[in-house]
DNA sequence: CTGAAAGCGCTTACAG
DNA sequence: CTGAAAGCGCTTACAG
């Protein structure tokens, strides 16, 4: 490809002012302005959008972290989180970059990625990528809170806790007097605050939260999260006596609806089902109808880049936002008479 | 941040030995790189990206161009396709840049996009992009074939002759004689492989295609494609005595329904409507289901980064291939007898 | 309004 | 195994 350089050796003029035609920073005369176009148009000349990037310090685009489910295929929930962070790009004239690429072991083969602030999701209790990201500067802002916590980090979230109670609470007033508690990893902010929060329920209807019926998904024991559903019902049904289970999202309730089947569990009738992320077509697919929380993941995904947007023309602000779930009934749960 | 430059200072090495010791290019003896890895650790240096991708020529990262819909919510069909493509990112261990920044008038305001190749949506006749790709010789790959065709270019796409014949068959066979077609934008190679293909169907029925009945979306004329189904019934029901409706996508039917509705006319009995593409979600959530073609977008989406990634890593490759696609018989057509 | 030169932060022959 | 220097393709004070 031709360079600035081509182009002004032969329209005649500096590489400085090229630049000027095509920046528009600085005014050129008329003639010279065409002379210069003209050239271009001739060598098929396009500026470098990184030459300018790395010159400028800006590249006009947010990267969004994002890891890609073992079997490939994103859940609901990341489609319309992306849906939401694409359109305020869109509005702002950003690009979205979508890194789906695993951490690395190696510390020599991180690098600064080549965007002007990030997103990241899940952040973990101590999370190594946050640290970095501060350290080198780039804007950041999490969808989910950060722990330790440092409220410096902009960030946007559910309230875990108050779904993870309410939740609770719809199951302990329909009369069922234990859960099990299918929750995300433990290393994940989001499951301490569901934890909690599902002990404030029991607290609340003077009961102690059995702290053997909460259980945490293991990537090294389960391949995904509907394995994870399946495997759980079928180790523990029978030895542990649980009227209710509340899974971390739909694909663990899946899991769990199939062990249901093959161990003849009536659901709702034995077992009542309940999953705290909503994935829209999943949940309405499901044989009962799954109840289950709508998280909005659309409006965390655009209130995520407006942050981040408020961030990178600021590095000092911060700020953090809520943004309401719902508890959606459908036939997956009973109340106990 | 700290640069390159820093660290190479403070650990007393040149800066091509710190980028050896990054890049493992070239072997750096076991205490040079200790001590450099020391320097780097204790002043946060990272790599800069972008200057690497600069020096390289490589940035490990694709685009894919894709227009946002006025109001903003990407269709089904394309959350698919960035599935697919995602995927076979991840795979290769590169990025993803979404770039839904509208096309610019202003010569000036083009450059070279940040990334290794392109995959193009919705190419139209003689379309400048394509031929922008072309001068500066970014890897491009097609969802769509090109106008005028040059099978120098990739390029995946359905069968759309094949299946606008499929569908005008399946409805004059049921007896339909005049069918109303709503196409997309006459600009569009698809639309006009599917009028092809409607005609052919009407041929080998031995009926002429009335070409009136062909008509076109126009993004000045109509808000979006919901619109355009509606206002395209309201006006001509009743000057028009077409019994079936083919629409271009999902979202266009829903427009047609909601006229139907409003005229008082029954779906399928007094009207047959059928969409050639098909929206998962909303095929199913429409009263009645919808009758639709299955375009197996995700399918699309991995080809066309699939072809891409061939062509990045060798530019002579060019192929085309047709995922094939299925006619989805639901609720929305009936057979006249 | 325009040019010369230094700078953005890397990589990579070439030499030793 | 390591260094010095040119190069990747832009931008931007500084000077005129």
């Amino acid at each position: 490809m031709a360079t600035i350089d081509d182009v002004a050796r032969m329209a005649g003029v500096s590489k400085g002012t090229v630049s000027s035609v095509f920046s528009k920073k600085r005014p050129i005369s008329q003639q010279v302005t065409e002379r210069v176009l003209e050239v271009a148009q001739e060598l098929g000349y396009f500026p470098n959008h990184l030459a300018r990037s790395l010159a400028i310090k800006r590249t006009m685009s947010i990267g969004l972290k994002i890891p890609l489910p073992p079997d490939g295929t994103m859940t609901a929930f990341d489609t319309q989180l992306i849906n939401g962070v694409i359109k305020e790009c869109s509005k702002q004239g950003y690009r979205l970059v979508l890194d789906t690429l695993p951490e690395q072991e190696d510390p020599t083969l991180y690098s600064q990625d080549p965007v002007d602030g990030v997103i990241l999701l899940n952040p973990r209790k101590n999370d190594l990528r946050i640290q970095r990201y501060l350290m080198m500067g780039t804007p950041l802002v999490l969808v989910g809170r950060s722990d330790p916590y440092d409220d410096t980090i902009s960030y946007v979230d559910n309230n875990n806790t108050n779904v993870a109670r309410q939740v609770g609470d719809y199951l302990l007033r329909g009369g069922h007097k234990t859960v099990l508690f299918l929750n995300a990893s433990s290393d994940m902010t989001v499951s301490y605050d569901r934890k909690h929060g599902l002990a404030e329920a029991y607290s609340q209807h003077g009961l102690p939260m059995p702290e053997e019926y909460v259980v945490y998904y293991d990537h090294k024991l389960h391949a995904n999260g509907t394995e994870y559903g399946y495997m759980s019902i079928m180790n523990s049904y029978g030895n542990m006596n649980y009227t209710a289970v509340i899974t971390d999202t739909d694909r663990v309730a899946l899991g769990v609806l199939r062990a249901a089947r093959e161990l003849d569990i009536e659901v709702p009738e034995q077992l009542s089902v309940i999953a705290l992320s909503n994935d829209a077509i999943l949940a309405q697919d499901m044989n009962p109808k799954l109840t289950s929380v709508e998280l909005s993941a659309e409006t965390l995904g655009a209130e995520a880049a407006k942050l981040l947007f408020e961030k990178i023309s600021d590095k000092r602000i911060h700020r953090q936002i809520i943004i309401p779930a719902q508890l959606v009934v459908r036939e997956s749960c009973k109340f106990l008479s």
